[in-house]
DNA sequence: ATATTTATGCTCATTTTGAGTTTAAATAAC
DNA sequence: GTTATTTAAACTCAAAATGAGCATAAATAT
């Protein structure tokens, strides 16, 4: 595959361009809307019209995607000396994460599409349990990443970061019992925690080893160990530049802020039941929660309020509906209000 | 004071510039480096040879300060259309936060110079109480300017703000006792908590209601009850441009991060007390911490080592030195590493 | 010698967290 | 229509984390 990509926008005299990741949750599944079969973000140049970041993002994903979108925040500055504007200054591009209605999800432009964000992170999905590649190909891959390091410190550092980033302890590393992928999730005593934020860490990881066909040095030449021949599929869906990368910083962001913020508001339909705001939670973190400690913290939190009915959709006991309470939403955007830990 | 400046640098076709935070603690006090009399924060255009942006803060800083620097990370992405290139593209700003240590801050190029972060913020240094300016002119301005709203519901939400931002009680801010100054710290049962972290949100408060020489509406001519005199003194420093909410910015961010990362190594020389340790990160804070707990989380988080040594450069007992434990240096990167929460 | 200052070890009550058990109220299957 | 299954929701309990204080140690100041 090839990254040069001759972009639609005429660059012109200005360098900086701004650049969109979108969330909505649509049948418990966390999405990114994308332009150009799945391949872009919604982006473009800023504008002299422009009276800011934000405006300039409003208006590129209108006209690309006629998406309405409320909640909007910044979420890291990238620099492209690949692409330089008539005067050799490289693009520097603004991303953003924005955040969408469930309800509000329809009439989109042709080309605009909304992805299972899983799609370009299959290794994030922990929803059933680890994902078998993690242990089958992507561990052992960067393992053997580690050793091509000269440096022998280069090389205990790099299994450390491994360990940290994968929730996996590194003497069960070294132990070298990956081949048998069962016994891991057996032994969950040689297992560290998987922290579900560090999203952009594990990409980056890949990236830099070489594993993830935007690399520079995909596919990786150290590899003893041959990667599967559909490896460019298992490893997730590419992307033109490094708009993956900036779907990763915006799910890392998405995910540690869920904790002490209660942004799922952005998310929800305007009532909901208490299962369908956890599955919401559980969508974007991956991982699955313990139900009765997260209505604890919920209700301690008192962040929703029951609206009377109740909802007989799924089959056993009918749930409650509830709304937000709008009443403290500006309360809500400023405390510190956290959402449960894992199960 | 006019905020139109003839900056230094020619901003040609460019449309780009760097911006840095630089911190440092010396004699406990949290310092940022500036130049131009304290005026300006170091900054400089991206230019076609940097080949990121930290290159470009990297350069800039050097050249401008001469400040040898470490740990870098990037804050927040600005746009200022009052400056404009040739062919009226907005100046699109990158700050990111630097930290330097202690015992690194010496020769200095002459146009530079450290300042006492809480000149720029004189209501964010709680370290000797609550300074007096806030229940004695910030509130009761803020308070006259949730008045002038039209809407009695943009009023309430006003008062809601002020009380989530200084950590008032809205009934006491309701109540009128503002003027006797005295039985606010006397009744603490009356005040919600102090966030140290809202540095932003109070200093965009503060802002909004024109009561800082930066905003476009000061000084505001709602007040009733004038300002004192010496007001544009007494509400800190003033910048050019919007760099004093750049340094807003910084310390929002440091504060929220010291508290579960040890970004504290970065400002610390190779050997410390712990209670130099604790009052480096009260200077951070602005708030004092109960030592006790400060150690047991501390050592529960494994950051420190024994020297051996011991320093007698205090009065009391001598204090046991320290150093960090830069095995762990990746770990403590990665890993949620928590600081002890205030008094 | 005694008061004062600083460092450091230890206790204790309260809150928060993680991980269950039990009961309620609906649908699906026989 | 009775029974199994599914989902909801209330309640319990032990372990860990937190906030606040007391007690003792080892130096300097008077």
């Amino acid at each position: 595959m090839t990254l040069s990509y001759s972009h639609a926008h005429q660059q012109g005299s200005g360098t900086t361009e701004v650049v969109a990741v979108l969330v909505a949750i649509t049948d418990h599944i966390a999405r990114v809307l994308t332009v150009d079969q799945g391949k872009l973000l919604p982006n473009g140049p800023l504008m002299p019209l422009h009276r800011s970041l934000q405006a300039g993002v409003r208006q590129w994903v209108e006209e690309q995607t006629q998406q309405p979108l409320g909640y909007l925040e910044q979420l890291y500055t990238f620099v492209d000396t690949n692409r330089r504007n008539i005067d050799g200054h490289a693009l520097v591009y603004v991303s953003y994460l924005g955040l969408v209605q469930e309800t509000q999800t329809q009439a989109l432009q042709s080309k605009a599409l909304w992805r299972d964000w899983y799609d370009y992170f299959p290794w994030e999905n922990h929803l059933d349990g680890m994902p078998s590649i993690i242990m089958d190909f992507i561990v052992p891959a960067l393992l053997e990443w580690a050793n091509t390091a000269n440096d022998s410190i280069v090389q205990q550092r790099r299994r450390q970061r491994i360990g940290l980033c994968w929730g996996l302890d590194e003497a069960f590393l070294a132990s070298g019992k990956l081949t048998d992928s069962q016994s891991f999730n057996e032994h969950d005593n040689e297992s560290r925690e998987w922290i579900a934020e560090h999203v952009l860490l594990r990409y980056e990881m890949l990236y830099e080893a070489g594993l993830i066909p935007e690399a520079p040095n995909y596919p990786p030449n150290y590899q003893a160990v041959a990667l599967p021949e559909d490896w460019s599929q298992r490893i997730g869906v590419p992307m033109y530049y490094d708009h993956r990368r900036v779907i990763a910083t915006a799910i890392s962001r998405l995910r540690a802020k869920i904790e002490y913020r209660p942004l799922i508001f952005g998310l929800m339909p305007d009532v909901f039941t208490l299962s369908q705001l956890q599955q919401s939670v559980e969508a974007l973190s991956g991982v699955r929660l313990h139900k009765q400690n997260f209505r604890r913290l919920l209700d301690s939190q008192n962040l929703v309020m029951e609206t009377g009915e109740s909802s007989t959709a799924q089959r056993g006991r009918p749930a409650k509906l509830y709304r937000f309470r709008h009443d403290i939403e500006l309360q809500s955007l400023l405390m510190d209000s956290k959402l449960p830990k894992r199960k």
